[in-house]
DNA sequence: TTAATAGTTTGCACCGGCTGCAAGTTTTTC
DNA sequence: GAAAAACTTGCAGCCGGTGCAAACTATTAA
């Protein structure tokens, strides 16, 4: 069959991209080694992959495809970051898991570049998110606490992937949460500035 | 003076970039383009800006450092977000000038490459302003809440200007304030996922 | 005024990512 | 086995981005 072959050659490019990309680090790698490695030419690697990112991060499209299932079907009386929190866990539980995925969430959260291209690998990602957790709340398109909800959510991930590349000790899932945590009650709540008289 | 025609050549740079990638989009827009819109060559724009996207964004490190100022100058009772706003406030305003802020805004929303360019370039920015504001608060680096409320407050941006592009009805400082406010005080009180057991 | 000096601009050569095209090569289908 | 569809490949080329060294220009010292 052909789509066996497709299919072979697209792990044999993925794997290859992802062993070298933690070899000798993502940004030192070139499209060329990665297609030599995987006996295609380098055009050849560019009819399977957009970018070179994509061939390293691997098929993530799942990822999101899993956070929306998980939003539609959340209990109808769990909060809107809860339903975050369990979209936003299953993604990381993902990239944690044995096998090549620890691999690769390793190098994706030791590398800026790739840790920001997988969140943004697509803004749509975003919208979509924010849409769907809108309909969940029965909010308005154009509100702003769902799309604050998620974007939020998405910053406190960066954060507890920062704070745990600075001292490891804390796993990032714990750190996720703790930010979670604070954001469901409030980041500050003697907030106020008195200043209403400016605005124009 | 040398000080002046350098500010002089980067603005004409930035302003170029802008009006270029509004008119054709920030994508199909070549830095020939704009180096030749400036009369400079294209060596010269990478003298400037390190990536095409700079100058589109058109930061410039005079707002990093204003906002830090304003967080070291602020009053001793103010609270952390509080702070974070008028540092917001005061750059925001700044980039107001008749209505270009607003256009930006519009732009970068609409581009998935201007957002990431401008998140990625916003990472050391974030670092420093935590770093300030966790002084400020007296916490130990490393902790979370500082780290939160900058890249939250980050978040609340973004989303204000996404929400402004869809319905540029509400000015884009309104649409921030509404989002600190939701932050400061919780964006959900509910939030509570009853899974502790699930952590190994 | 002039000459040294330091800072800026520029052209040039080059790399890597990425795309369109057209000419092969394989695989399927009849 | 031949026609058609699908896949691969080389090639030419654009664009972003960098290092280097020459040319130019403003500043300063003598």
């Amino acid at each position: 069959m052909r789509e066996r072959k497709k299919l072979q050659t697209r792990a044999a490019l993925a794997d290859a991209a992802l062993r070298l990309a933690l070899e000798k680090g993502p940004d030192h790698v070139t499209v060329e080694e990665i297609a030599e490695a995987a006996d295609v030419s380098v055009r050849t690697f560019f009819n399977y992959f957009p970018h070179k990112e994509h061939a390293i991060l691997g098929r993530n499209s799942e990822h999101l495809e899993r956070a929306l299932d998980r939003m539609r079907t959340a209990p109808a009386g769990e909060s809107p970051l809860t339903t975050m929190w369990y979209a936003v866990q299953d993604v990381l539980r993902d990239l944690e898991s044995d096998g090549e995925l620890s691999r690769r969430g390793e190098l994706i959260m030791s590398s800026p570049t790739l840790l920001y291209q997988l969140m943004l690998s697509s803004i749509d990602d975003e919208r979509q998110l924010t849409a769907a957790l809108a309909e969940r709340m029965g909010e308005p398109a154009g509100s702003t606490r769902p799309a604050l909800i998620v974007s939020a959510a998405g910053a406190a991930c960066r954060v507890a992937m920062e704070l745990h590349k600075a001292a490891p000790g804390r796993p990032v899932l714990e750190l996720v949460r703790e930010g979670f945590q604070l954001l469901a009650q409030g980041i500050d709540p003697a907030f106020g500035p008195s200043n209403q008289k400016d605005f124009s």
